[in-house]
RNA sequence: UGGGGAGUCGCCAAGCUGGUCAAGGCACCGGAUUUUGAUUCCGGCAUUCGAAGGUUCGAAUCCUUCUUCCCCAGCCA
């Protein structure tokens, strides 16, 4: 049983929420405080109780789009957040100079927002960006110097890597390893003041070389870049690793749940390492006690397995060479599985929503099929968009008994489960634009639509006979031929006097009016872009545009009821018997909609 | 060959403090309704939980071994 969208039921259990639950149930949180903004221990001691019983974050990097993966990471963490009454804040990982933008940001934010969800309220706004904490970050670093966790390291990047071991051999000691406290916080200082090139030193976490994690085998925490930040502009000339910036932010957040994928699985000693490194109190050799720089509790790190969908690609390089090569039409092309590609394509927001909580959170590799997606898709507007009239592919059909010149008005329900949404008047006349499909000369079996002979209903009008046809030079038909049953008018008494099988939409050619209207398909022909098949040759590199699908996008010249020629930018309708089409937002004209198709209806004729 | 994860129906995914527990969704196959071959509705769909042993009156759930897949050696995130 599938219970609508709107009134979601009870979520279905996965093993976050049963963290979470856990941890509400244990009281765990309920003395964190919380001043209003981010801060650490010093800054919140004095402030009352966080009101917020948990608190999540979505922490993109802004050097890209956002695309599907991250819009199932939205939803969860900001799910969870709404779910359980907590807070869940938008944070821009901005620590790295070199690749980050503006423009990336702005983005971001509307793709968070279209998704529905809010960072702000409550009296909050929780809009945050790493680069905000850069002053904590040094203090911190200086911290782990001092309680001698931390030390400048001055080998090249070559020595280090090589120092570093392997997967099956331990590390060895850099030969800085064991430069003084007072040596280590010059050289450290020297290093923010801008003194050394990049590259010549590093400040590195001081763990264990011989750790069969990799990732404690002293993880760099500091490097040297002089570059321009786009926010913090020429301010600093070191910059944290995501290493180690990352688990600060969530702490100064008050964050209590840090949820990532299962890449950072192997970070989560150093996470909770460093933490607990800046939580702690510790004795230095002059009797001095120096430390508690963060909130208890920590924060927790869960790690949950990414998206994986068939047919599409979600990795940011894929992406970019998609874009950059041409393949398709700039970042919100339709075809692309981006968040701004999914909005210009018509997709709902909503669809969304319900296909993350449909796909549901695990930590086991998933390849999801992309039919689930559309079916989500469809179950939203099937509920929410109207119904409209458009012939794809037209053909003339004359009704030789019609008087000509002559028309009338038919009404049309928006929606035929929610009368609600009331009617709409369709004219109609002698000549009407058929879909080519609807009329076959010599008819398949099971075919219940127009042949010589055969009746069928012109839905909300008549039923009407078909007598014939029209072909030119070639054999081609030209124009159908038909009578009407005057006394079959929907609506009428005598509507439902002739019973017939099939149904056909129309739009009256003295009235409707053409239209483009882009098809599109899976950008992909396969489930698995890029992956070697059956067959292939030993050694053959397949590359994911080899699996391009030629037909991912093909553009037509429709007939649209004239109903549809105001509409808005952005507005859903069903296309009957078609599909779910939008007004594309960058390209419709006021009185003239161009439509993109978002997916089709679900067709058990043409398929079987 | 080191470390960290994961293997429950075609695709996801509950259940994993052992006992009608093999949920649910999608897909698929019937059948009913239908002026969208749509929607809706009803019914079907894992004696079996990666494999093999073991513990137990009883195991998807505990133990052992094996096996397959994913991640980690950026001064990226």
């Amino acid at each position: 049983m599938s219970h609508p969208p709107h009134e979601s039921a009870t979520p279905a259990s996965n093993f976050i929420r049963n963290i979470v639950e856990a941890d509400l149930a244990a009281g765990k949180f309920a003395a964190r405080r919380w001043s209003g903004q981010p801060g650490a221990a010093a800054d919140h001691a004095a402030a009352p109780a966080d009101a917020a019983k948990i608190r999540t974050r979505f922490p993109p990097e802004p050097n890209g789009y956002l695309h599907f993966g991250h819009a199932k990471s939205i939803c969860l963490n900001f799910g969870l957040a709404e779910q359980f009454d907590g807070r869940c804040h938008l944070r821009f990982d901005d620590t790295n100079p070199e690749k980050e933008e503006q423009e990336y940001v702005d983005s971001i934010i509307d793709a968070v927002r279209w998704l529905g969800f809010s960072w702000s309220g409550g009296g909050e706004d929780n809009l945050y960006h790493a680069s905000s904490y850069f002053a904590w970050m040094l203090a911190f670093a200086e911290h782990l110097i001092i309680t001698g966790n931390a030390y400048v390291d001055s080998q090249s990047a070559d020595e280090i890597r090589a120092g570093r071991g392997t997967l099956t051999h331990p590390g060895v000691d850099s030969p800085f390893r064991t430069r003084s406290r007072a040596e280590n916080l010059d050289l450290f200082r020297r290093m923010q003041a801008g003194e050394f090139a990049d590259g010549t030193h590093v400040l590195r976490a001081k763990i264990d070389m011989a750790s069969p994690n990799i990732n404690l085998r002293d993880p760099l925490i500091y490097r040297i870049r002089h570059a321009t930040h786009h926010r913090s502009g020429d301010r600093y000339c070191v910059y944290p690793l995501y290493t180690f910036a990352h688990p600060i932010e969530d702490a100064l957040e008050n964050i209590t749940h840090s949820i990532c994928t299962l890449e950072f699985e192997d970070q989560r000693p150093f996470y909770d390492w460093l933490l607990e490194r800046l939580a702690e109190t510790t004795t230095l050799a002059d009797g001095s006690s120096v430390g508690g720089l963060l909130q208890r509790p920590l924060p927790q790190q869960i790690e949950f397995s990414r998206l994986n969908l068939t047919y599409v690609v979600l990795s940011k390089r894929r992406l970019i060479q998609l874009v950059e090569e041409g393949h398709v039409d700039g970042w919100d092309d339709p075809r692309l599985p981006t968040l701004v590609g999914a909005r210009r394509r018509g997709y709902s927001p909503e669809g969304f929503r319900l296909f993350a909580e449909r796909i549901g959170v695990s930590k086991s590799d998933s390849l999801i099929d992309f039919v689930l997606f559309e079916d989500c898709q469809r179950e939203v507007m099937n509920e929410s968009a109207e119904r409209r009239i458009a012939v794809l592919d037209p053909l003339k059909l004359i009704i030789t008994n019609y008087p000509e010149g002559a028309s009338e008005e038919c009404a049309a329900p928006n929606h035929p489960q929610r009368p609600e949404l009331g009617t709409r008047s369709t004219p109609f006349g002698r000549e009407l634009w058929i879909e080519r499909e609807d009329f076959m000369e010599v008819p398949v079996k099971g075919y219940r639509r127009l042949f010589p002979g055969n009746m069928a209903r012109l839905r909300y009008a008549y039923v009407v006979r078909c007598t014939g046809c029209e072909k030119d030079a070639d054999g081609n038909v030209t124009a159908v031929l038909c009578e009407y049953l005057p006394e079959t008018k929907s609506g009428t008494p005598g509507a439902d006097s002739v019973k017939v099988k099939g149904n056909l939409h129309w739009v009256s050619a003295a009235h409707g009016f053409a239209a483009d209207v882009r098809l599109y398909d899976r950008l992909f022909a396969v489930p698995a872009p890029g992956a070697r098949r059956e067959g292939d040759a030993e050694g053959l590199e397949r590359s994911f545009l080899d699996d391009l699908n030629p037909h991912s996008r093909q553009t037509i010249s429709a007939q649209l009821e004239p109903a549809l020629r105001d509409a808005a930018a952005e507005a859903r309708f069903q296309f009957e018997r078609h599909g779910y089409f939008v007004a594309d937002r960058v390209d419709s004209q006021p009185g003239a909609p161009v439509f993109n198709r978002a997916v089709t209806l679900k067709d058990s004729w043409s398929k079987g």
